[in-house]
RNA sequence: CGGGGUGUGGCGCAGACUGGUAGCGCGCGGCGUUUGGGACGCUGAGGUCGUAGGUUCGAAUCCUAUCACCCCGACCA
């Protein structure tokens, strides 16, 4: 146990893990409803940075927002065959309404594709409607039997984008564009978080996808989370839905379609990358506060001269960064360093009487802990300081953790090798395998084929469980 | 679904074996002293003991049933 009844990492990460969602008051179990949790403001301000990322870059690239509804009529769930088969054991079913048994039961939504599917084939007429491209941001419900707070919840928030088109070139396009600049854009650059991306297994592959494309990053104890998905979805659902068009040649089409999301899971995976075993990290880009400023005094007279130099410097910090100053009577500065520290705040400024004597502040950086974190710089040019150094500690968590994944992700050549790689981290191997060998494989060592990365090497190899040569490399890890 | 655990002031727990009407720490309110790495004193408020039934003169405690949540393994963003 470290300070303030936190797990440590190396202790028992799981539980580190729930410490710092709770000590951090990102969110809390419900209590009452399995599986479900609040999200806190603290925890909500990070979604709602989140959902500024992704929208603003949902929107950039041409796409608008919807409202669909939360209940689907059941029979609609079960009109693409792969669809209903995936999610069936998972959704929450509404039989009774208005106090009475209802005809046809609704299932909460799990995911819109089936909804929003039925909505297009009445929207769609003529390849002048296409492409159709629109985002909701919308809660669903998917009955997991194993919930961890914003990793596997009943309950999530997300965004999900339904796009037609008339072509399969124009989807698949739509579904990598989707992949790198919304997702791992916004994912590598504000959470600082590197990933890996590329293709799904076909067993990975989404329920009633043609293929699936993913982002995923490593966490701290070497496991996986699919952080963001990407889904051509070819013309299964626009055949299960009736979604068709007249070409310019007046003939009748069904539409190419696609399906991607980004959930509240981010949130776990900006907890497992970057945080220690004192709280919270948050990167700069992300965090809501991103300097806290705690004044320091005794007497009034004091308290007079600090709270002037802290009004003075803080003067021209709106519009360039976001701060909070700890004002907070009879809480003492060293409580109030810790309370911020768990919270992720990236920076630190102290601001008491002989910092205004001798013009200079105390600054203290989260991403590096202790006294090697903390320095006493001049006030004067302290706000371009604080902006390098934001920039500076962005950076810095980003390029941490590309090497701890770099340094956890192995090349493997025997299955024995595989078994190793898999427990610390990542394993790159050479696969030519079948569904049954990969099924095999997660029996065994708890690890799938997470993702087969874009990246791809120049020269053959030999899979690692079938010995035949093969140009394809792909990425073991247990997930989340 | 299997395995384990727990339900007692806001939170964490004790009390249960050996029934007698509930206690500790933290937190919270008031007052005062404090404040450069988690301050202290005094004082005060706050509990149908998960729920239902039973045994008993008397149940947090014993019996039965039931509900819920949490944790550990197989499906999933």
């Amino acid at each position: 146990m470290a300070k303030a009844g936190i797990s440590t990492r190396a202790d028992n990460y799981a539980q580190w893990y729930l410490d710092i969602v709770d000590k951090a008051d990102l969110a809390e179990p419900s209590g009452v409803v399995r599986g479900a949790m609040v999200i806190k403001p603290t925890g909500y301000a990070v979604w709602e940075g989140i959902q500024r990322g992704l929208d603003q870059r949902i929107k950039a690239t041409g796409h608008v927002n919807a409202y669909f509804p939360l209940f689907i009529p059941q029979s609609f769930l079960q009109k693409e065959a792969q669809h209903v088969a995936g999610f069936a054991p998972e959704v929450a079913v509404v039989t009774h309404a208005g106090g009475k048994q209802l005809e046809e039961p609704y299932v909460v939504r799990p995911t819109s594709e089936a909804i929003i599917g039925h909505t297009y084939s009445r929207w769609i007429q003529s390849w002048r409607d296409l492409p159709v491209l629109i985002n909701q941001w919308a809660n669903v419900v998917r009955w997991e039997l194993r919930p961890r707070p914003f990793l596997r919840t009943t309950e999530f928030l997300w965004q999900e984008g339904h796009t037609a088109h008339a072509t399969e070139a124009e989807a698949e396009a739509e579904t990598l564009m989707i992949l790198h600049d919304v997702y791992a854009d916004f994912v590598e650059n504000v959470m600082a978080i590197p990933l890996f991306r590329g293709l799904k297994s076909k067993r990975e592959t989404f329920a009633g996808a043609l293929r699936t494309y993913a982002i995923e990053a490593m966490m701290q104890d070497g496991r996986a989370l699919q952080s963001g998905t990407s889904h051509n979805l070819g013309q299964n659902f626009a055949r299960a839905f009736d979604i068709t068009y007249q070409t310019p040649d007046n003939q009748r089409e069904h539409v190419w379609t696609t399906s991607w999301g980004a959930s509240t899971r981010l949130i776990g995976g900006l907890i497992m990358v970057h945080s220690d075993d004192d709280g919270l990290v948050l990167p700069p880009r992300l965090a809501p506060i991103q300097v806290v400023v705690v004044p320091i005094y005794k007497t009034e007279a004091e308290k007079t001269l600090v709270m002037e130099a802290v009004q003075r410097l803080t003067g021209s910090w709106a519009g360039r960064f976001s701060f909070k100053i700890d004002d907070r009577e009879h809480l003492s500065p060293g409580f109030k360093y810790n309370e911020w520290e768990i919270k992720g705040v990236p920076l630190r400024v102290e601001v008491g009487p002989k910092d205004v004597q001798k013009g200079s502040v105390a600054i203290a950086r989260r991403d590096i802990p202790g006294r090697d974190g903390k320095a006493f710089v001049p006030q004067d040019g302290l706000a371009e300081r604080i902006a390098d150094l934001l920039e500076e500690i962005q950076t810095n968590l980003f390029e941490r953790a590309r090497r701890y994944r770099d340094e956890r992700t192995i090349d493997v050549t025997s299955y024995g090798e595989l078994a190793e790689a898999v427990e610390q981290g990542f394993a790159r191997a050479y696969w030519a395998g079948s569904d049954a060998d990969e099924a095999k494989i997660q029996d065994d060592l708890k690890a799938t084929i997470r993702v087969i990365p874009f990246d791809q090497p120049e020269q053959a190899g030999k899979c690692v469980v079938t010995g035949v040569e093969t140009t394809r490399q792909v990425l073991f890890a247990r997930s989340y």
